[in-house]
DNA sequence: TGATGTGAATTTTTTCACAGCA
DNA sequence: TGCTGTGAAAAAATTCACATCA
């Protein structure tokens, strides 16, 4: 059993949230197979098992997996057992929109403070979070225990909020500015580019037309 | 020269961005080598190389690139010399968010059109742009030329949207829903799921705990 | 029998090493 | 000399094939 790939464990937190659904409507005594998840989420048998088998034993040959221990334990490996506490850097258009995002809430995953260098935002509180100063970073985070957080300030100001955090012992770091960032090593950082993932599309179009 | 893994092209867009700015401050005539790039840009130098080599040819050995050509000419293999036209599934939080980002306009992307099933929405305009009822989109995007989509709908209206897109004849679609889509051939979908990003992030801080 | 879990084979991606050109 | 572009080597990911177990 080695150290899964980073893109297993992407594909087993799909297959958990595949399974909620399943859960939910066909309950919770029932299981399902390899090959039934696969149509479900249209990628192959094979991998679905190989991913899993990083991870332990979780089926019952002849039979299948129970869908909700399968649920259950994979929920548990992949940290969503405990309660995360979020800082989300930059207000701005996306910020205030992953702020709203209800998607983050049912995984245990919370914003506890917001960071913005706008003076006039700082001191607001939307929904019990506040808006905090970034010079007053590393206090707010020691605080209020963020252990991840969330990147969505101007590509500028990015490096710079990364170097704060980092400085701040955050150790998670979910990055949407269009620019690979630097970090030491124990930290852990995964980009989202929005424009990027258009563009593989733009080019789709383009050269297949 | 092979057909370029889809990798690459996400990594090829990822130069041009970077290219942008390099020009802003190195003025039009700067040249840069791939080691420099790769520094900027936090990779190897001979990934670089290799992404660009299955586009063809952009420099000079013993001198590096010309910026300002490589970044015309990989905007125009990316298709980002042309318009497109985007329409927008949903206008919850995140497609609310999609549609303020200003990151997409920058790249000639254009929303030209929103749909939700939302009465109240249907028929109000946001910055020029008319939120219409899902019922009619064959009519919408055929008149409004849509070619590319953005699904930002509830998880279990996203494949109803899917089909009526592909219905539609759009053939280039970003899913933010976090569910494998089925499509047919010939129509490029990309997923985005902001949660199993950070699911990952949540894996790693457990499992080095 | 029917499905899992996993070594092995295959394919893809990344990294390397160097020929060739300015 | 210095850097590109690319075939080859290495590493990683995916797919396969099958022994194994209920």
């Amino acid at each position: 059993m080695k150290q899964p790939p980073e893109i297993s464990i992407s594909r087993v937190a799909v297959y958990l949230r595949f399974l909620e659904d399943y859960l939910k409507e066909n309950g919770p005594q029932s299981t399902i197979n390899s090959s039934q998840l696969a149509k479900f989420l249209n990628i192959n048998h094979h991998q679905i098992r190989k991913d899993l088998s990083y991870f332990g034993k979780f089926g019952e040959p002849g039979v299948g997996y129970r869908a909700d221990e399968l649920k259950e334990r994979i929920s548990k490996i992949l940290g969503l057992r405990k309660k995360w506490n979020l800082c989300l850097c930059g207000l701005g258009n996306l910020g205030s929109a992953l702020f709203a995002y209800k998607g983050f809430k049912v995984m245990n995953l919370n914003i506890v403070a917001i960071f913005d260098s706008n003076p006039r935002k700082i001191g607001r509180t939307i929904n019990q979070v506040k808006v905090y100063d970034p010079a007053n970073m590393q206090g707010v985070i020691d605080k209020m225990g963020v252990n991840m957080a969330i990147i969505a300030v101007p590509t500028e100001a990015a490096q710079d909020t990364v170097d704060k955090l980092v400085r701040s012992d955050v150790r998670a770091i979910l990055n949407f500015a269009p620019i690979k960032l630097s970090i030491p090593a124990g930290v852990k950082l995964r980009n989202v580019d929005l424009a990027t993932e258009l563009i593989n599309l733009t080019y789709f179009l383009s050269s297949s037309a």
